[in-house]
Order: structure tokens, then C-alpha cells, then sequence
DNA sequence: CAATAGGGTTGCATTACGAAACCAAATTAA
DNA sequence: TTAATTTGGTTTCGTAATGCAACCCTATTG
């Protein structure tokens, strides 16, 4: 059958995971956020199928986590940009990373290193954070009762 | 074919779509927060099907994401709980929810909130940020010169 | 002792993915 | 001016992944 969508989930995790939460669409950002924007360079740096990039092209402007925009003259050249929308990924990717880094350390040397265009600093890493800035865990956390999704659906009671 | 896999690649977030890049991998992740921990719960919770759940934790599992505990006496009775590893996906799965919730809303009501256990007040959006707390967008970063990766196999020259 | 719950496995139909070939418009090279 | 190349796709086809339902075995409950 058909893979399951969940467009209509009350889970927001989900309705994220339907627009960008398949092997490639990731990535495709990730490579967008690098500066790429050609057909042909996702298409090289991603080593991705063409029918398949052109997809989740597709998908990702529908989805307006990319832009398409035609370039040259007379049609006939496109270029690819991060939309607001797909920009505000950032954070998700750079959690990604970090989690990447600290967990499956790359075979071949140094993690990719960001630095801070202000003054050259690495960044910090990424956590959840109270208001007030203290680091929060998992189990810090918690729903208030009266939000408390009803279980079956898609979410279940507490956290933590 | 067979699907792309990144076991390899130099590219950590890549890596790390690779253990949980695909539809079900982090929504499982999800619900083991929420405190699910039994194969019946997880399977009714997300309503997926009985051997993709079976592959999925297995995966997570052999990722170290999840670990597997025999509960009860005799055996016969497991359980899937979080590792350090799979906590450590919070600030993934939070930035994810974030962006969810700001770009597709949910069709009914509002967004789960969550609080800070400890004054009830509600959590910081999720945010890159420099070493002394600025926030960091995609183009207030970069990758210094001599790191650059090699264009061609899976990262591209600059970010910005 | 029968019924049910927990945790899987197996078979089968449907769908998605990947590789390579093919295509057409627009550039560039000769 | 014609031929080759680049860009952005679509088509075809074989393989892999998904979903559903049915089945299995071991505990526990009634």
C-alpha cells in the first residue's frame, strides 16, 4: 500500500517529517543552505537519481521550502533558493549535525567546523533552553495537563 | 536498486539521516520521550505496521539509539528505552516541532506546548547561536578556508 | 483450561527508488 | 552555421521498501 502520510497529523513532528522527513529533502537543504541552487550541482554533490531530485524539487517548492526561479534570458535556466520557510531549517540541520558529529564521528578527520562570521568562533552547540537559558533535558520538560493530547492518534501523555 | 546509504559519507548530517532520516526512525525517537516504551504502544500510538516497527527498532536498536530491556520475570517482556544517545536527539526533535508548528500549523488548535518543569514557563525557540548568545542565521556563519570540503563528493565549497 | 496480551515473523500486493536512456531548448565551440 | 554541450527534465524498467493481514509462540488472566 501506499507509505502513510501524515498531513493532517495533530503531531506538528510529523506534519514537519511529511515535508522534509525523507531520505533527500534534507540533504537537498542542507546542500540549498551551502549555496547551491543549479539542477545539475544538487544533482552532482547529492550523486542523487535525477527523476528522483526533480521530486523532491518539485515537492519542496510546493511544500514553499524552495523557490524556483528562472534565470537567463529566455527561460530555459532555473536556479533553486531557500525560501524563509526553508531558511528557518537551519536549526534543525545544525542539530542534526551536531548530533552526527557527536555520535557517529566522521571516518575521515574533523567534523565540518561553522565559525561565527562575527569574530571567527566556533558556534555553540545547539540545546533546548528554558527562558531564563538553562540547558533543559528531556525529562525537564512536561505538558500541562489540560494539553495533554488524547492518546490512539498520533501522540501519547506525558513527556518525560 | 538499493536505497542510497551515507554509512560513509564525510557529511555528519547525512550520517545522521542515515540512523534516523527515514519516515518512522524519529517519530519512534518521539514517542520513547513521551515515555512510550512497548512494542504494542509504539505500534498503536503511531499506527504503524507490525514489521516496519519490528525493523525500525531493531535498527534503532543495533544505532544505539534504543536500547532493548527484558522486563518481567521470565522474559517475554521488553522494553525499548532511550539511550544517551537517543536523548540526545531532543534538541533535533524540539527544532523540528518548532518549525512545525511555525510553517504548518496544526489544522486543529494549538500547538503542543511544552514547560520548563521547574517555573512552568514555556520553552526558547530554538535558535543557532554564537559563543556569547547571539543568534546565528545561515548567512552569519561559514566555513573556514581550510576546511572547505572538496567539492563533487557530498558537501559543497561555502555556506552563505 | 480457554482466552487474551505481548512481541514477532511470513506472504503478498502496491508503491517508491535508482540507473540509465532519451528528449528538447538554449548555449557555446568550431 | 553547424555541431557539440549544458540544463532541466521525462520514460522505462528492475529492485527494494511499505502496508495489510494472517499466523506463531510464550506468558499471563479469567
Amino acid at each position: 500500500m501506499a507509505r502513510k502520510r501524515f498531513d493532517d497529523s495533530n503531531c506538528s513532528v510529523a506534519r514537519a517529517l511529511n515535508e522534509v522527513g525523507d531520505w533527500w529533502s534534507l540533504l537537498i537543504v542542507l546542500q540549498a543552505m551551502y549555496g547551491v541552487r543549479r539542477f545539475v550541482d544538487f544533482q552532482q554533490e547529492l550523486g542523487i537519481a535525477r527523476n528522483i531530485l526533480c521530486d523532491r524539487l518539485a515537492r519542496l517548492v510546493d511544500n514553499e521550502v524552495l523557490q524556483k526561479v528562472e534565470v537567463g534570458e529566455h527561460g530555459s535556466r532555473q536556479e533553486y533558493r531557500l525560501t524563509d520557510k526553508g531558511r528557518d531549517l537551519f536549526p534543525v540541520v545544525i542539530a542534526l549535525r551536531q548530533w552526527g558529529d557527536k555520535w557517529n564521528p566522521s571516518p575521515d578527520g574533523a567534523p565540518l567546523n561553522l565559525r561565527d562570521r562575527e569574530n571567527g568562533q566556533p558556534i555553540r552547540a545547539m540545546a533546548v533552553q528554558s527562558m531564563d537559558g538553562r540547558e533543559l533535558t528531556v525529562r525537564d520538560v512536561y505538558v500541562p495537563e489540560e494539553d495533554v493530547p488524547e492518546t490512539g492518534s498520533q501522540n501519547a501523555g506525558s513527556v518525560g
